[in-house]
DNA sequence: TGTATTAGCCTGTATATACAACTAATGTAA
DNA sequence: TTACATTAGTTGTATATACAGGCTAATACA
């Protein structure tokens, strides 16, 4: 296909990205070292060093001198940092958090939702409806739509355990997002579900998510607006070194 | 403060993004080549490399093999979440940008917005609000407050011919925001500024600004609901191409 | 004059080498 | 046993060197 060959960092990079990726790697497990990968594929330290040292940046390692170099645990350090759980910000404030799930399945989708996630009709789509309540106050309706291919295991879990947003973090770093914030007056049934009065607006926000350049997941998030607000902080020092405990 | 000095290649980066910040380095500006660096700080070329290769994948810089490396262009990026003007979304969208200014004065603050600017009440602030047209429908009230200290010609400018986003990052460039976005039913006198039907709802923003962790401006932006949403774009910074020409 | 070549600068990659700092495990002496 | 020192393996940084490939402008040539 691409004729000109990629360079050996770069080679080196995705031959162990793709070891997380298909399950030889797991988190937390340790990967080669610089060293090992000198003997191993024949480059030169700085070159191990240079793939290692950026997948560490891109967030799939975590490294440690005089450790070694792991895969990191993606539950923890989704490294795509404005879209935490619902659940880790409600608990955070301090507040209970709750949910309930409405709905849990696998489905075909519409010509309409195919378009948006970007594939044919034929693929199947997990569809996942649930209510999140901050001390038993509704505060988001989710309505999201997960490929199968991504997490063929989706339908299995426990969502009152651990939210969708959380599991999905915790099968790949989620690297890339795009959401659009609107306000509108939500539909009855909607409304009923967030416990809104009438004629009160929701802050809906609609979000693709892409892992290595491909769609995973779209979701459409209702918050009553009198209980929600979106906060974000923007300039170009936002780059936070994650604990490493 | 710190008694560990920082690695060469990070003093190197951060040399370079002070520049941008406040200005001496201005977007599409050439930045020093690797070889120049090496003569003007007495690292080595591959030290200069790491430092422009790391701030071209953070995305401050634009490199090209056989050009040289140039400040990014964030004017483009920013559109991201609208720190840019207003006038320019219209206009990029094809439509005519037109505005009505309502108030442009210069007062005291009360207690609670000199607490709000982080100022005390004695400093004077400037006050403006207009509303934003897309081809002669309201797309935006803007209700701002700016630091006469810092744009003490603020109350001198003709706000039909330039946008006060656009006259402030004119003056320097604004390099660190905070957003709340929510979503309310306005007051009778912002619906009808926005001729919105009774009871739509308005997407709001409030937002603060900073240049060089000073706070210089806070303002509100009212949104018509069903004519504006907020696009944000998350994730690995999308690089653009330079035009080969 | 017009065209082709060349020289020079730029980034991109790759290697070899060196030293520092950190950590865990081991050995050693009190 | 305890405390300390040693050692080996790890990452982090820094340098010197080399070659490839993209681009531009000066130069040589027809």
């Amino acid at each position: 296909m691409q004729d000109k060959q990629l360079p050996r960092y770069q080679q080196l990079k995705e031959l162990i990205i793709n070891k997380i990726s298909n399950g030889d790697l797991k988190p937390l497990e340790r990967v080669p070292s610089e060293n090992q990968l000198v003997k191993m594929t024949g480059v030169s330290r700085m070159t191990a060093n240079r793939a290692l040292r950026e997948l560490n940046n891109e967030g799939y390692l975590d490294r440690k001198a005089g450790i070694g170099s792991f895969v990191s645990d993606f539950k923890v350090n989704s490294h795509l940092f404005e879209i935490k759980s619902i659940a880790d910000e409600i608990t955070s404030r301090g507040s209970a958090y709750s949910s309930e799930i409405l709905e849990q399945s696998l489905i075909q989708p519409s010509n309409d939702l195919s378009r948006k996630m970007q594939i044919n009709t034929t693929s199947q789509i997990f569809h996942i409806q649930m209510v999140h309540f901050e001390d038993s106050v509704p505060i988001q309706f989710e309505d999201r739509y997960v490929k199968r291919d991504f997490a063929p295991d989706f339908i299995k879990q426990d969502f009152s355990e651990i939210t969708p947003s959380a599991y999905l973090s915790s099968i790949s770093p989620l690297n890339e997002a795009e959401q659009v914030v609107s306000a509108i007056t939500p539909s009855l049934s909607i409304s009923e579900l967030l416990q809104m009065k009438k004629d009160k607006p929701c802050l809906l926000i609609t979000r693709k998510t892409w892992v290595r350049k491909v769609l995973v997941t779209y979701g459409k998030f209702y918050h009553p607006g009198d209980r929600y607000e979106l906060l974000g902080n923007y300039g170009p020092i936002m780059r936070k070194k994650l604990s490493n405990k």
